[in-house]
This record gives structure tokens, C-alpha cells and sequence, in this order.
DNA sequence: GTGAAAGCGCTAACAC
DNA sequence: GTGTTAGCGCTTTCAC
């Protein structure tokens, strides 16, 4: 230690003074070892402190793309906290790569974080090793079904199940569902919760109205969910006749669909009522506003970390499962129509 | 080390199996070596390697923040470039604070990372502790006159200087700018390119043709600009009649422009045209699509990370600068006038 | 009150 | 070919 020699004293004292340490140092040494250490731009070498069993304050957070706007602002809420804890963030996307994801877990864990926040695209894969790491783990967004720690995911056969009864309640009768491969947990609950809200209100799941796009997702999500929603509108607009309203499995992919149907004369919801899911930020920017489902980042992100950071207090507290609540957030894509009044468009 | 004793070998000889020296080890040790560490999941210690003069293979990148579409655009360009180089990202954002943009570049030299690439909203406060790094570091996006070491910046002058011209071209001459507070140097120089465009055509600068808002930003930016530019967009339509066109230093802004217009029935382009910056995603979704000034961040982040990966290799090496080409990006939003047909609205 | 010294896990120089 | 050992910078116990 440089200090040490320049101020003269042991590298013990400069350890106590430095640290503050509640250990008797004489002021006068104390001073000089501070004087010191400010002149030399001093910077504790973090690696030596925790060789030496010191506890990092990073914490990372794992989530598929970043460049997804509900992603983003998922981070974005989730680093917030985190700093506002003194915990530092280390976010890391998965773009939908086990691999990559275990990569990151890999890396994090060697750095031995004080914590890993993790919306997991690869639950099956990991779920047995996330109990052996060193650093705690909580896993958010995704469900996490099987998972014995600590989770918060949201409630997405329920949000499927209120998106499409509450359509039903605005008088729709015949109600499109358009998405990107049911590939993850989160949209096959979805995808039950629209199935058991028609039956639950005896409507016949009819398979014509169930738009799935076939390609995978190595692109870039965002703009590829928009394209699939442009692309099925387009097959939907061919069908011999509208449905009443369409569900989109989330927002991007509504605002596609929208930006067909403004294309091709459609108006929403005149003609044709429209229901996302998520309310990113852009949901309220589009015009017409909007409707969906919100899937709350600020909950999320603040019930994680809440969790997180109660885990890391307390390692041996039982582990705690929330769900979040969906919410409809009403805005101008969706309208009331008689049930009784069969709309026809003029296609044969 | 553990491997050591369970496989009844010297911790030399482990170091030298793990880390493929070419070191001559009979095969047997080798197996050996190789097995128990298997079995016992060994994953070195990265913190004593570091330690002992290891080099990190992080880069810290530093943005204003990563809800803000843009940023979340050029950060997920940058990491992924990183990754496939076999780095890995550290991502930080700076919430336009320099305190915390001070922090994330303490800690990330504290770290030794090998690298930081840095959109920096405090050039001069850190400017003279740079060189002084032991991490190199590249700036990118935000001006960086006066650093010496390497940078890469879009022409804000000329995008500003650029969209103007398009805009005259177009038979343009009343041509509003709108805007949040002009408080950064890139925001300063679309404006000055504004002006300057303005007077080269022989078109006089009016003030009442210039929308700044007022208020700061600590909120969230992206929904702060989208309301600056609904506001803003209200005070436009009150002035007793309306420009030929509208400048908006971000495409968000200009979303917020487009949706005030669109409830108050001004049609876009045919009552007026409208340009952004950016080129963001969602301006392609939007409808009508906007027409806007691409600062390209697959561009920016290939550039910046070519230059830190050279940096690495060579730290020996010349500073470069590079500056971004802007490009306009024709969709739907801006139409041709002819310059001799003055449009006057109802208003009085 | 202060200092000396051990040791965290690893690598590399040196011995054998 | 393989083992021994010093030392990276720090914290902490123990001795003074």
C-alpha cells in the first residue's frame, strides 16, 4: 500500500481509517492518512477486497432484449431502485438465447453479486441449478413455475381472461386473437385465458379467428412483432368477413395491425375494436389511443427488488411468490356495441 | 485449491491444465485434473486473477438513459457487437445526472474494465480526469470537442443544417422548430444548422417560429418530450396562423406533435409538414409514417466499438474521430409546396 | 493506539 | 514434467 509508506504508518491504520472502522486511531494520524490518501487519488482495489471475503453490491438483472420497450422500461424502473439502494445494476440481455442467458449467469455468478433479478427464457434449463448459486435469485415477468425461491410474475391467464371478457361485456361476440409463436409460458397462459373466457361465456372458440405468425424471434423483437402485425392483419382483412374486435397478444403487435387497418380504410374501433397487452409507453402515444392490459413495470420491478432485497438481509426467510394483477387501461381502441346488431362489412 | 488436493497434484500443475498453457503435463494428470474439476463444478476465482494482473474483458457503456428508445437502440447495437467479440458489457445509465454518470465511471475504473464506451452529458466536468483512466475510453453520440482520445459523434450541425434544406426544398418558408430546452451541445448545434440554413436560403429567422420548452428533465425523457411536444404543438395552433412546416429535434417530440395535430384536425403533411431526428423505431410505425433525420446507431456502435477494440489492442495508437453522416429518411409526413402559393388557414 | 503478519485464490518464476 | 513458493492488495487477528 502506497499509503501506507508515504504517511508512514502500518497498512493496518490506513485499513481502519479508510474504512472508519469504530477503532481507536489518534486524530493526528488519521488526518494524515486521509491528506494522503486524497493526494494519491487513492482507490481501493476491489479485487483484493474480495479475495479477501468481501460482499460485492451488484446486482444483475437479466431480461431478453433491451431494445423491447417493455423491457426497457422494466430495466430502466427495476436500475432505478437498485441505485437508489446503493446496489449497482448489471443488466444483461438474453435476446432470447439460452445460451447467452446462461453465459450471463455464469458471469455473474462468478462475480458473486449480491443478487440476480432474472426474467428467464429458459425456465426448464435452469431452474435446477439457480438453487446452487452462491448469489440469491429472484425471478420476475416470466412465470416461474417450479421454482422454490422467490418470484413475482404476472398474472397472464387472468389478463387473457379479463382482456377478452371485457370485450365480450362491450357487446363482442366474435374476437380475433393474433400473436407471435406461443412459444413462451407467459403467452400460452395468455392464449388459455382468451379460450376460457369465450367458453365461460358460451362463445365457440373458432380456430378462423386465431392468427398465429409462424416465424421464430431471432431478430429483433420489437420490430419483428410489428411486422407479424401488419402481416396478419393483412390475412385477417381477407377473411369474408371482420370480426368484431381483435386481441393482440402485445402492444407492438397491436400498433402493427393498427397501421394495416389505417391502411386499408379500416377504422378502429368504428369498424373494428382492438385490445393489447403490456401499456408501453408508445400504447398512448398512437392515436387512436390504445386500450390494453396493463402489465405494471413499476410493480414488477419494485416487488423484485423489494424481494431481492429482503433475501439478501435474510437468506433463510421462506421464499415469496407474488403475482401481479392485470389492469385494463381504457383508452379509445375499443367500443361498445349492441350484441344484437350484426355488423357486416361490404366484403361478399 | 481444492482440485489440487482431490486430485493429489500441485496448484501449479491444476493452473496449467485449466488455462491450456502449452506446458508440458502428462496426459493422465491432465484427465485428472479435468475430471475432478467436473465433479467439483470449479469455477476460478475471478477476483484473485484479477489480483494477480489479469485483464478484465468487460466494456462499460454509459448512456443518459435506457428507457429512452433511442438509447435503448444504440445500447442494444453496442452490447451486441460486444458479445460477439467476446466481451462483455456493462451497461449504465446516467439518468442525465453527472453525479451518477461519476459514479457508474468510478466504478467501472475501478473495475479495470477494458474498456468504456461513453455517451457523456458532462464533457466538461470529466474531460481532463479521462486520460488519466487506466481503462481507455471512447465517446460516442454526444459531441466531445476538446477530448483527445477517440470519438465518434453524429453531425448534429448538419442534420439540423440538412432537414432545414429538405424542408426548403420542398418549397418550405415558415418553418417552426420545436424543441425541449436547448441545454446540450447536440441540441445547440441541430439549432444553430437551423438557423444558418434558414439564412443561407435568404429566409429570415423569426422568433415565434421557435418552440423551446421551458421545463428541466428529471423525469422520465421519453414521456417528457412527448408531452413538450403536445404542448407545444398546442401553442403552435394558437398563433394566428400556421407555419408550412415543423422542425422537432426528436422523433418523440414529434410524435407528441403529430397526436396534438391529429385531435385538433390538422392534417399532416397536407396542412404541414413535419421532420424529426432520430430515426427511431417507432417513427416507421407511427402513421402517417415520419419522415426524419437517421442518426444511424448501428453505425455509431460499430464505429465506437471498433475504435475501443483498436484502442485494446494498440494503445499506442492515434486518437480518431469520426463524425456520422445524417440522412434523411423520406416517409409520409413532409409534402411539396410550391413556394409562389401562400396557404393561409381559416384562422383569423 | 499501532504494527506485524497471515491468508484470501491464483499465476508465474524458479527449483528439482 | 511437476512441485514449491512468492506475491498481487487488502482485512483482520494478535502481539506489543
Amino acid at each position: 500500500m502506497d499509503i501506507a509508506k508515504e504517511a508512514k504508518v502500518s497498512t493496518a491504520t490506513v485499513s481502519r481509517v479508510l474504512n472508519n472502522l469504530d477503532y481507536p486511531v489518534t486524530e493526528a494520524l488519521r488526518k494524515r492518512v486521509i491528506e494522503v490518501s486524497e493526494r494519491l487519488d487513492y482507490h481501493p482495489n476491489i479485487f483484493s477486497q474480495m479475495l479477501k471475503g468481501g460482499t460485492s453490491n451488484e446486482i444483475g438483472i437479466i431480461v431478453p432484449s433491451i431494445s423491447n420497450p417493455f423491457y426497457a422500461q422494466l430495466v430502466a424502473d427495476t436500475e432505478r431502485i437498485c441505485l437508489k439502494n446503493s446496489y449497482i445494476p448489471i443488466i444483461c440481455s438474453s435476446y432470447n438465447s439460452p445460451q447467452l442467458e446462461n453465459n450471463h449467469l455464469e458471469m455473474l455468478t462468478n462475480k458473486q453479486v449480491a443478487g440476480i433479478i432474472l426474467s428467464t427464457i429458459n425456465l426448464e434449463g435452469i431452474i435446477s441449478r439457480l438453487s446452487s448459486f452462491l448469489s440469491p435469485c429472484v425471478l420476475f415477468d416470466q412465470p416461474s413455475e417450479g421454482y422454490h425461491g422467490d418470484s413475482i410474475t404476472f398474472d397472464f391467464y387472468k389478463s387473457g381472461y379479463m382482456a377478452t371478457s371485457y370485450l365480450i361485456e362491450n357487446g363482442h361476440r366474435r374476437i380475433a386473437f393474433v400473436s407471435p409463436p406461443i412459444d413462451r409460458t407467459s403467452r400460452r397462459y395468455i392464449y388459455k385465458g382468451y379460450r376460457e373466457a369465450l367458453r365461460d361465456h358460451g362463445i365457440r372458440l373458432s380456430s378462423k379467428w386465431v392468427f398465429v405468425a409462424a416465424n421464430g424471434q431471432h431478430q429483433e423483437m420489437e420490430t419483428q412483432d410489428y411486422q407479424n402485425g401488419r402481416l396478419l392483419a393483412g390475412t385477417l382483412l381477407n377473411a369474408p368477413y371482420l370480426p368484431d374486435a381483435v386481441l393482440a397478444i402485445n402492444d407492438i403487435i397491436a400498433i402493427g395491425i393498427m397501421s394495416t387497418l389505417t391502411e386499408r380504410n379500416v377504422q378502429i374501433p368504428n369498424d373494428l375494436s382492438l385490445i393489447g397487452f403490456d401499456d408501453i409507453a408508445f400504447s398512448s402515444m398512437v392515436t387512436p389511443a390504445l386500450t390494453t392490459v396493463r402489465q405494471s413495470t413499476t410493480q414488477t420491478a419494485g416487488t423484485a427488488c423489494k424481494l431481492l432485497f429482503d433475501r439478501i438481509q435474510n437468506p433463510q426467510k421462506e421464499a415469496v411468490h407474488v403475482k401481479i394483477e392485470p389492469e385494463i387501461i381504457v383508452r379509445s381502441t375499443v367500443r361498445k356495441i349492441h350484441p344484437k346488431v350484426k355488423k357486416q362489412t361490404d366484403k361478399p
